[in-house]
DNA sequence: CGATATCTCGTAAACGTTTACGCACGTGGG
DNA sequence: CCCACGTGCGTAAACGTTTACGAGATATCG
């Protein structure tokens, strides 16, 4: 066996450790093993330890074993920057919310965790959440990520007229997108209602300007139409936050009518939707049938409501910015919905 | 003057352009510059374009400039892959909110593009931003930036025991932290309100588990005391958002009781009560002055509010983070707040 | 039993950057 | 006029990976 050949170490600042002292004490913020430290606790070398850990073909399993383990009793962790020059990967991936964190809605915060996690997978990352106050990305990146955009959403058009790899993650004409079916998640949700008995059910929405909404209150519109049902009426709240639902819906339901069934076109209205029913002594089903909209995990546990695979839209959207990035043709991509029925809807009573 | 040697491209993969024609066609997803690209434009050496574009001396006014105009042509942007591996600057910064991004209120949101800012000032990136279901980071890092933390979080005993570099947003005894001056706070809110002849306010809360709500909580009782006004009373609310706010205050204000001045111990909060007083006819401020806290931007446009200046808080994290790594001393620091008088309150009216 | 295929692994090049070092020019003073 | 020196720049090493290539060892087959 050759011996391996000494790290070099000849850069000269070394600002780190004061006291090169080589006993690492426990608390010392420790130097971060490489691929070279593992190689030589293991015995072998750097190639090897690098097919042994990416599972490459080519390396006898007991030495792979012996590779892993060393990899776990260091602590290896590789070097992302490393990784990525190497892989020629280096995708700098810009993800741009209309106007930053700040307005970060629910859905979208588990769309970005989703997101990042998918892009880790394949060792990309996402560079940059930013936009500047223009709306318009403050960096230069390899693709973009729009959330958040009306169809004639400013940053389209820059994006496209300037050749730009990006993907719209709602829906506009001729640009590259991916979105769940809003229209049929409207449908479905009408339809659950009406199997119920539910011929009295308004919609709780918000700002219809935005392509989703519009599309979801078509959908569960078109549905009562197809049924031979009365059109729901529609309710618009000034906004689509708990607090938005929750006083479209006290104002609606202090009104006098009694609707049977609410279908909100986003969790968040819903809940403000049960909120309101609840203050005004309504018993939710029983009085007063709840579908919401997104499933978000822990904002609606009991709720019924129209479920969107978060987790498919992220592997869609990375699915389509490779395409972007490989200038495909583009392309528009609807995700089924599914409706996912618990604690909140229940069949017509008899008054 | 030396031939440039010539790049070497010897990797035999090369999946990108299907069509290796060298004119580069308008909207073909043209492959990155490399200094390289920039050298040969400007006629220089690589070593003289990053000395040039990182204001490093040594180089000629005129190459200089002529190494800008090169870069500018070829709309050069340095791979940051590469720049992390040779600064040794790779740093992996996690940042761990309690519940990922779903929960993320505006004003962690704000926090977060000031943070990512400051770090990309440093050429440092944040590496992720995601927490297991049980709160823990998913992921190894350099170093943790905690959100949203209680002072028995479990997060801080963990990296605490494990030696890992963190610094903790909030406040807590015994770990590196920071945070805004909370006391000091409640104090100067009630000031500002006593200063106007309010000595029947109330204090609308939430949680006050949370250590930054118990804090603006006592500095605004103790400034009532010292003043020798009366104790204000405490609505604590069922959650920090708009729509805990609006319930809160609203079943207070029908409650009976008519309070002049409120100091909500959020913008958010601040902004429920705002809307509950409405919804019940009363004007602010003329009918009820608010106070809130935090200065979110667009939240609270028009709101009087206890400041707190978010990029210091970016900053402050930044500079406590370096002193992490460097295993310096644990230190908590404390960032002064100021009081903007905006449109929400007004003097006391006598009745 | 010798030639050859197969498996395992070590070596080195490459990714794109920063920066220490040294060389070739000038310019100044003795 | 020569030497010392400063200025501007090119060269190459280094960061930590991945991976093509080739070499040695072992197994397989004629």
């Amino acid at each position: 066996m050759p011996t391996p050949s000494r790290r070099r170490q000849t850069r000269p600042d070394a600002p780190e450790a004061p006291d090169a002292s080589d006993a690492p004490a426990v608390s010392t913020p420790r130097r971060r093993a490489t691929i070279h430290d593992v190689a030589e606790h293991a015995g072998v070398s750097i190639g090897t330890v690098s097919r042994a850990l990416n599972d490459r073909a080519g390396v006898h399993p007991d030495t792979r074993l012996r590779v892993l383990a060393s990899a776990a009793a260091l602590t290896y962790d590789p070097d992302k920057a490393a990784r990525e020059l190497s892989n020629r990967r280096a995708v700098d991936i810009a993800l741009s919310v209309a106007h930053g964190y700040r307005r970060l809605t629910p859905f979208f915060g588990l769309f970005l965790q989703h997101l990042s996690e998918q892009l880790a997978v394949e060792g990309l990352q996402v560079r940059e959440v930013a936009s500047g106050d223009d709306g318009l990305p403050v960096r230069d990146a390899d693709a973009f990520v729009l959330l958040d955009a009306h169809p004639d959403d400013p940053r389209i058009g820059h994006l496209a007229r300037s050749g730009r790899a990006f993907v719209l993650v709602g829906h506009a004409h001729d640009v590259r997108c991916v979105a769940a079916d809003d229209v049929a998640g409207g449908r479905i949700a009408a339809e659950h209602l009406l199997r119920l008995g539910h011929v009295d059910s308004v919609h709780l929405t918000a700002d219809l300007h935005a392509q989703a909404f519009a599309d979801r209150a078509h959908g569960f519109a078109a549905a009562f139409e197809a049924a031979g049902a009365d059109q729901p009426t529609t309710i618009v709240a000034d906004d689509a936050s708990t607090l938005g639902g929750y006083r479209a819906m006290r104002a609606h339901l202090e009104g006098g009518t009694r609707p049977g069934a609410v279908f909100a076109a986003t969790d968040e209205l819903a809940i403000g939707c049960v909120t309101a029913a609840a203050d005004l002594g309504l018993r939710v089903p029983s009085d007063l049938s709840v579908v919401g909209f997104d499933d978000l995990p822990e904002l609606g546990a009991r709720l019924t409501t129209v479920r969107q695979d978060i987790a498919l839209l992220a592997r869609e959207t990375v699915t389509l910015l490779h395409e972007a990035l490989a200038g495909a043709a583009v392309r528009a991509v609807r995700l089924p919905v599914t409706l996912v029925s618990r604690g909140t809807t229940a069949e017509r009573r008899n008054r």
